[in-house]
DNA sequence: CGCCTATTGAAAAACTTTTACAATAAGGAA
DNA sequence: TTCCTTATTGTAAAAGTTTTTCAATAGGCG
């Protein structure tokens, strides 16, 4: 179901705004902060306002539309999210954000932290930083 | 060894505010933010500034002496660190912070999403959260 | 004990996020 | 299509967080 959808059945507008961030978003492969949203937008001549891009992606988070991710340098960008898993590895030099499927494999881990630990894990934050198979072949050539 | 020769070896200066953000932290179970330690010293009668609070957290951070967890509404908690590892599980009834070791584990995990996603994996973010033993038998008995 | 300078505190600046409220526009109904 | 209702927006201000500046202070070595 795309986005449009979504919202509309969850009882929401598609508005302006929420276009033009959702398509900022879907456009980039590297997460975006708030702001980053906002002056891409505004310099591509869009007229919308930094408060509607934190709005908009409030609401795009809790429905599930796109993802935080944890910046190295501790800034929060978005992605798009898709269906199912939403954990992502970073490429610390282009920045671009790559979903990977870890979900079976976590529970493992989880199962030996719960038994370790003796919590009861009901949720989880996990991130990879790393270097991407294009950037891994640029500094080679460079080398 | 202890923080106290570390900071001394390193070429920095046992002062009065990091004694005292040292002592709080090492006196609570639970992350506590700039702000809060702050507070917190303050009601214990202590002198010092939020400023101080906030360079002292950085340069413990930097030397390894404290670890930086994310609490579940987004803020920035500091907890200190052991040596090792340095992965968390928090609690969200009580907001403990109990640290495990999952190295071993994560070197699978790891593996798995270099062959993935074809990245070179250099660093990551794991963090759990669920319900410690204690608060789980709490809510048994209250039951 | 006294000196050198790392560190602190106060104030201001910079930056980020939230709130308030009148104006606008999305989209269902006629 | 046009009208109407109200969700959503934009502006401005407030609130909150983190950083910077610089003179005063105090840690710790000789």
């Amino acid at each position: 179901m795309d986005w449009q959808k979504l919202l509309t059945q969850a009882g929401f507008r598609i508005s302006k705004p929420r276009k033009q961030v959702m398509q900022l978003l879907e456009s980039t492969q590297t997460p975006q902060t708030a702001l980053a949203i906002y002056q891409q937008l505004r310099a591509q001549g869009a007229r919308l306002s930094l408060v509607s891009v934190y709005r908009t992606l409030e609401l795009f988070v809790s429905l599930g539309l796109i993802s935080m991710v944890y910046e190295p340098e501790g800034s929060l960008g978005y992605v798009p999210a898709s269906a199912g898993h939403h954990h992502y590895i970073l490429c610390q030099v282009c920045h671009r954000a790559v979903e990977f499927a870890g979900t079976e494999d976590l529970a493992g881990l989880i199962y030996q932290v719960e038994n370790q630990t003796q919590f009861l894990v009901s949720d989880h934050l996990l991130q990879f930083f790393g270097v991407c198979p294009k950037c891994q072949n640029k500094s080679k050539e460079s080398a």
